[in-house]
DNA sequence: ACTCTTAATTTCCGCCGTCAATAAAAGAAG
DNA sequence: CTTCTTTTATTGACGGCGGAAATTAAGAGT
């Protein structure tokens, strides 16, 4: 495993061929026909541009023909391959890795977390190594190559150069990961900021398909947030971008770590919210799942925590959205949990606080499972593989 | 007038041709191997591209050698005749139009304004044929072609269809203005919102060249902010983005028009601050130059109204700056009269507010003549002119 | 005069994507 | 059963863009 494979490259090389190809992935099976009119192209690119996809095996022609409606020669409609290929997935936080194994689809084959004895680069290295072996092990069972390896670590992670700048809790500073982990385990590697990678599933599988301007605000332990911007995954010039959780909602607010007051990660991030509780009602919660637990049996200290959390939650959104106008938010996170004890103060204080037609902004909200992140990883790993060079 | 005349058109089909032109009138005179570097071309494609430029008189050779310090054959850098062509920028406010005539550099050649009688679509539509009447004479003495019209609105546009949406301070909803106008003048018009339009000055013309992601603060009776992202103007999905000024800095301040507490424009607007002199003071002040003045005679009531500006607007800038990371916030407008007097407190409240590597956000002041607004206008003519269909 | 160096141009070529015509695959009509 | 209609997919020719490499241009130094 210490020597990189030969790795396999995907047969697309024009833009026009990797446009169409993620097209089809994330619309869906699509005839031709449909295809060419979605990506802006005439119906002879797009029989140029899938045959070798349907000769090496990304793309094959749906057989079963749903349905059957009209007129004329039936549509042919083509679908990725899911099966075709695997791609891993990691997530590392502070304390374990959880790794995952998708397909070409990113649809989650194989979900895998192990501790973190250790948050050396060289310590987190070899859990990925562990993690990756496994799942690799996983992927031969079912007898199909994996192609790639995406490692989500929160932070400022410059993904192009496969470095991570600064992470707070690693304690990592130009770490070059990519390099590093592609030596390890012999697979392509990206990295990229956690939130980021989440955004990109989005943007390629999940709520955000279709749409060129949305956001993902992730609640949970920090409030992070994501955002596409005419279509393309924002990471701001330093590489750094959607701090929403340092966003003063209320300059009297509790003290934040980040050295101001009334941070919405300050109000509503977990610690914020369980801090809050001790202090109004005195009970000695110690951890989210206790403080949930109060506030659902009525106690109305820790309900008027969740509400203040989600309020804060809320008005940072409507901060994004008076600002980029995205045409979607979707909010996710392991806060969602107590996602009925906020949601609908989020969903008041951001039709509050929006201007003008920025209330039009649609809000949704999605489930989190842990593997989420990972997945994210995943995808981050997809998108390389498709378009290995070009941009967008 | 009244028939639409055969317009020119910018003989560059190519997106290749256009972006080389760009490049150039952005980037000021280049040698072609310049120009195919920045450009990502190649040479060979640079010439190729040049030729029918220079000869529809477009491009210039630069015919000045400035420096001559290397070995070899002697660049001979191009560069864009600004003479060539002309263009007409309009902005509308409440009660006057502001107009200028700039050439294909976005220099202004002459500036004019009137006042505006009536803010019906007809009667404005009326105001703005007659200033443009008026320039296209001056240009006709100059002898040089006018070739397109850019109007500047605020409030929410939509730049493709040249429609204006909803315009609070014209009482205008829908109102088809580049069809309109284009009807009385005989021009190509292009309509934009002006925050948006400014934006575009800087990009092109300013202190936003060659960068991808930087963004525009506006301060005066309004606080406003426009946003390039990924190398293109943030439009918003509702054709609405940037709404800084309902930016809430603080839950427990004034009230704001738009229904909220503590918004920045309630706090820095032109009116906040004469308001907020006039109640911790109890002098009679009744515009923003009287309290400049009151605030530079060394009032502590009136520098303390200033102080809260100022720290408002750097925390709506740093609340920018965390979500994107932007690279530079070009800072301007009317308020800036008022520089000396919050210019420390804005750069302090960002750097307090902006979080991580957010804070190496370049900040620039600029100033904002009144014709600014106008030029802002002008440039997006310009823009529409070079890149008729194609985008970015 | 010759060489060295860098800029610009020319020529050729590959290749992408469109156009327009054609084939394919049904159901409908007679 | 044949022919027509309708819609999808494919084919082949074509145009044009942009790149690679060779060539020309225009000096400076010796």
């Amino acid at each position: 495993m210490s020597s990189t494979r030969r790795a396999e490259t995907f047969p697309a090389n024009t833009p026009a061929a990797s446009q169409i190809f993620t097209t089809v992935l994330s619309h869906g099976p699509l005839t031709r026909l449909e295809v060419a009119r979605r990506a802006g192209l005439s119906p002879a690119a797009v029989t140029k541009a899938v045959r070798p996809l349907i000769e090496a095996g990304y793309l094959v022609e749906d057989a079963d023909e749903p349905a059957r409606p009209a007129l004329g020669r039936p549509a042919n409609p083509v679908r990725v391959d899911g099966g075709r290929a695997l791609f891993i997935g990691v997530k590392v936080t502070g304390d374990e890795i959880i790794g995952v194994l998708t397909d070409l689809c990113c649809r989650i084959r194989v979900a895998r977390h192990a501790p973190l004895p250790d948050r050396d680069p060289k310590g987190v290295l070899a859990s990925v190594a562990e993690l990756t072996g496994e799942l690799l092990t996983a992927a031969g069972d079912l007898g199909v190559p994996v192609l790639g390896l995406g490692i989500a670590v929160s932070g400022d992670v410059d993904r192009g150069a496969g470095v991570v700048r600064y992470s707070p809790f690693l304690e990592w500073r130009e770490v070059p990961l990519a390099e590093l982990a592609a030596a390890t385990t012999g697979l392509p590697v990206t990295v990229d900021n956690d939130v980021r990678a989440l955004t990109v599933a989005e943007q390629w599988f999940g709520a955000g398909v279709g749409l060129s301007d949305f956001a993902v605000v992730t609640v949970g332990a920090g409030i992070g947030c994501g955002l596409v911007v005419h279509g393309r995954v924002v990471a701001g010039a330093q590489g750094v971008a959607g701090e929403i959780g340092h966003v003063t909602v209320d300059p009297a607010g509790p003290p934040c770590h980040c050295g101001n007051r009334g941070c919405v990660e300050a109000i509503a991030g977990d610690a914020a919210i369980v801090r809050r509780i001790r202090e109004t009602t005195g009970v000695e919660v110690t951890d989210t799942a206790a403080a949930v637990e109060l506030a659902h049996q009525g106690d109305t200290g820790a309900r008027e925590a969740y509400a203040r959390a989600g309020e804060a939650i809320g008005r940072g959104i409507a901060t994004v959205a008076n600002l980029l106008g995205p045409e979607r938010v979707i909010i996710s996170g392991e806060g969602l949990a107590a996602h009925d004890l906020f949601a609908e103060q989020i969903r008041e204080a951001f039709t509050a606080a929006a201007f003008g037609s920025a209330a039009q902004c649609d809000l949704q909200t999605r489930p989190l499972p842990f593997e989420e992140w990972a997945r994210g990883a995943a995808a981050t790993a997809i998108q390389s593989f498709i378009r290995a060079d070009q941009q967008q």
